[in-house]
DNA sequence: TACTCACAG
DNA sequence: GGCTGTGAGTA
């Protein structure tokens, strides 16, 4: 009997948030959301998307409309150069601080491109606001949230989202009808669901009702491979099913038009999602991925962190060729790391323990960059994602023309701008995700004509634990004046007028806003809690929700497992509990992946098996349960809690 | 901790 | 090219 290259193992380490990375069977997209600071404009303003319009900042523009590009224009014209091949182009400047003023504002209608004088934006007493982008990014990622286990956020308008946990529910547990209609399909669900599976054990071959399943966007595939073959297949098509959906849900309620690439790995999916744009998805399958690495458009340095100085060393230690140098890694070292490693050692013992220009590559890194372009080279170098920190630290910063900055009142002129941006994109970040955050430190950084740097720390205690814009202004500008007094007044004509200057506030102390019950029905303060530990912000709030949607959920389910016979009074206890089968098949089946988690405890279970659900498919499992009780709309408390 | 460099969008 | 951000390496 035929079977599939994939094992359960491979298919159920799908469903670990932890280490689904790791599973071949592994899925991620990479999206961003296409020419976003032209969009957000453009979607501010109220134009449509065939409008031309560009965003703007200063002389320069920085994001170029698909309708603009049609035109020839690109980030590189000036905005006289682009109204020159267009010239009913839409240019719009970004929001901007006024110089002594702590609050940035659109002036629409103000420009370098108009004719009138007083409607110019002088870069000398205006400073560039991204907040507009930060807000809408913001909206972005919530929707990734709800949709999806797991996210990351690359940039202000990217994300990498780990499809694992999401497909093996879908396949598992979805109501399509090609999964309904096919008794294979339903075999395998059983075998799940009873837990009657070996780890080891192949996954039977893929059943040929299920060869109908249909792929949402391009399926990258000029050599015509066959569409679906196996499991990983299955499990791509549902990913591109389940992007598709995020992203129609951004377009229709923000309004944006997004790229998606969908790849096994997190740097295929990036060039995925760069491959068709704008509007477009690409999925990369994994019997395709050597055909996409060397279609003629990716080099080695096309990859995440090999663009620059790192990328260059690495094409001159290993005389790569400048065309199709992925192919020539592949076939030169066609075998394992190992080989690729020990050419690396033989060419850095030529060149006397060292490479030429940098000293990025030596003998402590050599082996972690084998396996690394190994693994590049074929499509397969797994990453996890990575779930930041809220914030680490934040930077307000002005690069100064002549005349911007002359004396100590311009410093503090500067300096209102600077608190008035930090401080109040600290609020928004308490506001969304519920936080006290307050900044210990903040740092005053001068540059001067002659290129010298002077800079000062302070640490910060403000009495009512929060950040307001006028003690950091307070704060600042006693450093400010420090500088100028040791600095500029001794010889004043060095150090005035500067070239630029800086805020940066850090070491961020966060206080979880924690709501009691009794709150939530307004009848209790709020009562702040010190988070210590390094747990991202994410993470917390989830746990928050939790409990909310328990108590009120608890009452309303009975699930019973069919292995044990124990019932459960809601999903994710459910969850939890089928998640506490595969540990056990996990540890006692596996050498090297995965602790032995019947000795955890249920936090710790947690960590190996998040038990997170997205909102919108939180009642997905239900679908399959074996024994419910109708839900007694607890629905309306519910929804206001949560969020 | 403070500072610089590399890399990215 | 201007601007904002993170992570690695170094002292």
């Amino acid at each position: 009997m035929l079977m599939s290259k994939f094992t359960w193992n491979d298919l159920i380490q799908l469903n670990s948030v932890t280490t689904s990375y790791l599973s071949p069977l592994s899925c991620m997209a990479h999206i961003d959301v296409n020419a976003f600071f032209a969009q957000v404009e453009q979607i501010r303003c109220d134009y449509t998307r065939d409008d031309p319009v560009v965003c703007v900042q200063w002389n320069s523009i920085i994001a170029v409309s698909y309708a603009a590009r049609k035109y020839g224009i690109s980030r590189m014209d000036t905005i006289h150069e682009a109204m020159k091949k267009c010239d009913h182009l839409i240019p719009i400047h970004t929001a901007v601080f006024k110089k002594g003023e702590s609050w940035w504002t659109y002036y629409d209608g103000y420009g370098s491109w108009m004719k009138e004088k007083e409607k110019q934006l002088p870069p000398d007493n205006y400073k560039v606001s991204l907040d507009p982008y930060r807000r809408e990014s913001r909206k972005l990622f919530k929707i990734f949230k709800e949709y999806c286990y797991s996210v990351e956020k690359a940039s202000v308008d990217e994300v990498f989202l780990d499809l694992g946990r999401l497909c093996f529910e879908d396949l598992m547990f979805s109501d399509d009808e090609v999964f309904q209609k096919s008794e294979a399909m339903q075999a395998i669900r059983n075998t799940f669901i009873n837990g009657e599976y070996d780890l080891q054990t192949a996954l039977p071959s893929l059943p040929d009702e299920l060869k109908n399943l249909e792929f949402t966007g391009m399926v990258f595939n000029p050599a015509n491979r066959p569409l679906l073959n196996d499991w990983d297949d299955i499990i791509f098509a549902l990913a591109s099913r389940e992007t598709q959906k995020m992203r129609d849900v951004i377009k229709e309620s923000l309004g944006y038009t997004t790229s998606c690439g969908i790849a096994r790995t997190k740097n295929v999916a990036k060039l995925g999602s760069n491959f068709r744009k704008p509007d477009a998805q690409t999925i990369i399958k994994n019997n395709c991925l050597e055909d996409f690495l060397d279609n003629g458009s990716f080099e080695i340095t096309s990859f995440w962190t090999l663009g620059g100085k790192l990328g260059k060393e690495i094409c001159q230690v290993l005389n790569l060729p400048p065309k199709d140098s992925i192919k020539y890694i592949r076939n030169t070292w066609a075998n394992s790391p190992k080989e690729l490693e020990s050419f690396l050692e033989k060419q850095l013992e030529e060149r006397g323990g060292q490479f030429n220009e940098l000293t990025t590559i030596d003998s402590t890194n050599i082996h972690t960059l084998a396996k690394k372009i190994f693994e590049l080279s074929r499509g397969v170098h797994p990453v996890q994602l990575n779930t930041r920190p809220l914030v680490k630290s934040m930077m307000s910063n002005k690069n100064m023309r002549s005349s911007s900055c002359k004396s100590l009142i311009d410093c503090i002129d500067w300096l209102e701008v600077f608190s008035g941006e930090l401080a109040t994109r600290i609020q928004e970040l308490e506001q969304e995700y519920n936080k006290v955050i307050i900044p210990r430190s903040a740092t005053v950084l001068m540059k001067t004509t002659l290129g010298e740097t002077y800079r000062k720390t302070t640490q910060l205690h403000n009495r009512d634990s929060k950040l307001a814009c006028q003690d950091l202004l307070n704060a600042t500008s006693k450093m400010a004046a420090e500088l100028d007094k040791k600095y500029a007044e001794p010889n004043s004509k060095k150090f005035y007028p500067l070239t630029n200057m800086n805020l940066v506030i850090s070491n961020f102390e966060i206080l979880d806003l924690k709501k009691t019950v009794l709150d939530m029905f307004g009848n209790q303060a709020q009562v702040y809690e010190k988070n210590n530990d390094e747990r991202n912000k994410d993470e917390m709030a989830e746990e928050e929700d939790h409990s909310t949607v328990i108590a009120a959920e608890e009452k309303t389910e009975e699930l019973q497992c069919q292995k044990c016979d124990l019932f459960f009074p809601n999903t994710k206890e459910f969850q939890e509990h089928l998640d506490f089968h595969f540990a056990s098949k996990l540890s006692d089946s596996l050498n090297g992946i995965g602790n032995d988690s019947r000795n955890l405890s249920v936090g710790e279970q947690r960590l190996l098996f998040s038990t997170k659900r997205p909102s919108s498919n939180s009642k997905r499992i239900l679908s399959n349960g074996k024994k419910r009780k109708t839900a007694k709309g607890s629905g309306n408390i519910l929804s206001f809690f949560s969020r």
